[in-house]
DNA sequence: GTTGATCGTG
């Protein structure tokens, strides 16, 4: 229930990955790590060969970054301290080293001053950014032989492991659903100087999260690790492809709030367009989060399952995948059988029984997606069907939109998708259990009793975290909170 | 007025 302040060093380092792999892999989204009045400077010498001064403000300091042409720059962290500082703030030193554009590594020692971005507790942004090269200032130039560079495809690994996130700037507000395309698209326009900026860089980390996963679709037979790559200068291209990216809706994104999205009941997750933060890599803890030992450590190994070694030629076990069930559109892609979690279903009944299911498909695509419709007409009346969305947020939407009107005057009798249980508990809201308790009056109700409700829940992972704007509590069940 | 069918273990 208490959410632990995240102790400077945890901050410091965290921050640290997301900015050393922003760096790396957009550093044109660089500068909104930056607020109005931070400063920046990153090294350089000006005609009289003294250090240069700095730059203020965000706009100066994106055009600032943007003259000094990061190109794949890669960054080799040797040291990390982290204090915290006044007003909440913290700042971070970090001794390393850097290689832009495939020069050769210099010796850097940069500072930042982490402020709490204000409304919401654990974000932060860059108050201060000063950054200088050794051999700028000491004149000298020694150069050691570069070992184990740290590639930021590793550190990006981590930022698809750990949940945490520095919103920058103020308000996401609201993002639209143009500019989530924008963002993700694999040419990003830097518009910016406004908000909405949180949101974005937000979406970036979980394009890059992408780019590294998206080769394991749930099952990741073929595990290419990305940190095995050596350290050259290759680093994996972020453009690649921004994914297919499900119509997800436009809250923004928050691993916080994935990590306490249960599954649904059902326990199934639908599988056509994966949700990108639907990884199921097991956060490894942060046990070593030394920078020095990641470049090393590699990656932690993202599914342990610890019962089939799979060696090479031994034929694992499957049970068979089950033959994709003929029943109406059975993915034809989808090796797997679907179930869509309730939450994303809709009942609904009073439907005319001329309807075309195509018809009604139709009507119900104007709230969201419908990966499935069927309709159940039972021989006579009534008629209805279940009319399956990608998410609940359609579904939440018709609910609250009711009546929901037909061919102009037909009332569709809209409800959320109800398990027999569930409307029983509906009904007869507390019964009392009356004494006897299991076995009761000889009644039905299933020898078993319900075994609805599967302990959902898992270990919510206690770790801070920190962009979690909006959903910071477990609270809500199978709503999520729906925006607005 | 009306809430399906489907899978599969310890």
């Amino acid at each position: 229930m208490v959410m632990e302040k995240p102790s400077a060093q945890l901050v410091g380092r965290e921050f640290v990955r997301q900015y050393y792999t922003l760096l790396n892999q957009a550093p044109d989204y660089l500068h909104r790590f930056y607020g109005k009045n931070s400063s920046y400077v990153h090294g350089g010498l000006d005609s009289n060969g003294k250090p240069v001064e700095a730059v203020y403000g965000q706009s100066e300091i994106h055009k600032r970054v943007m003259a000094l042409s990061f190109r794949d720059c890669h960054t080799k962290i040797r040291h990390v301290d982290a204090h915290a500082t006044l007003n909440e703030g913290v700042v971070v030193q970090v001794m390393g080293e850097l290689s832009n554009n495939m020069q050769p590594m210099r010796k850097f020692m940069q500072t930042f001053v982490l402020a709490p971005e204000g409304t919401v507790a654990n974000k932060f942004y860059v108050h201060n950014d000063v950054f200088r090269y050794q051999d700028e200032v000491f004149g000298d130039s020694d150069s050691e032989p570069p070992e184990g560079e740290m590639t930021s495809i590793f550190y990006l690994f981590f930022l698809t492991v750990i949940c945490f996130f520095f919103y920058l700037l103020s308000e996401p507000a609201v993002p639209g659903d143009d500019e989530e395309a924008g963002a993700a698209s694999p040419e990003p326009e830097p518009e910016v100087e406004k908000e909405a900026e949180a949101a974005v860089v937000e979406l970036k980390s979980e394009t890059l999260l992408e780019t590294q996963t998206d080769s394991h679709t749930a099952d990741d037979q073929t595990e290419k690790s990305p940190a095995a790559a050596p350290p050259t200068t290759e680093p994996a291209s972020v453009t690649a492809e921004p994914a297919p990216a499900a119509p997800e809706e436009n809250r923004p994104f928050s691993w916080a709030s994935v990590t306490s999205k249960n599954l649904p009941p059902s326990g199934a997750v639908p599988v056509s367009g994966i949700p990108p933060h639907v990884v199921k890599v097991t956060p490894t803890p942060r046990a070593e989060v030394k920078p020095e030992s990641q470049t090393t450590t590699q990656r932690p190994q993202r599914d342990q399952r610890p019962r089939e070694q799979r060696p090479g030629g031994a034929p694992p076990v499957h049970r068979g995948p089950r033959p994709v069930r003929e029943g109406e559109q059975g993915e034809s892609e989808g090796r797997r059988v679907v179930r869509y979690p309730d939450a994303h279903q809709l009942f609904v009944g009073n439907v005319p029984h001329d309807v075309d299911k195509t018809e009604l498909k139709e009507f119900f695509e104007q709230y969201g997606t419908v990966l499935e419709l069927r309709i159940n007409s039972g021989g006579k009346l009534p008629n209805f069907g279940f009319v399956v969305f990608d998410d609940s947020e359609p579904v939440q939407k018709i609910l609250s939109n009711r009546p929901i009107k037909f061919r102009g005057d037909v009332r569709l009798n809209v409800e959320e998708k109800k398990t027999r249980s569930a409307r029983e508990g509906d009904r007869r809201d507390v019964r009392p259990r009356g004494p006897g308790g299991p076995g009761g009056p000889r009644e039905r109700i299933g020898g078993g009793g319900g075994p609805r409700g599967p302990p959902t829940r898992g270990g919510m992972a206690q770790k801070p975290s920190f962009g979690s704007g909006r959903g910071a509590g477990p609270s809500d069940g199978r709503y999520s909170a729906q925006r607005q």
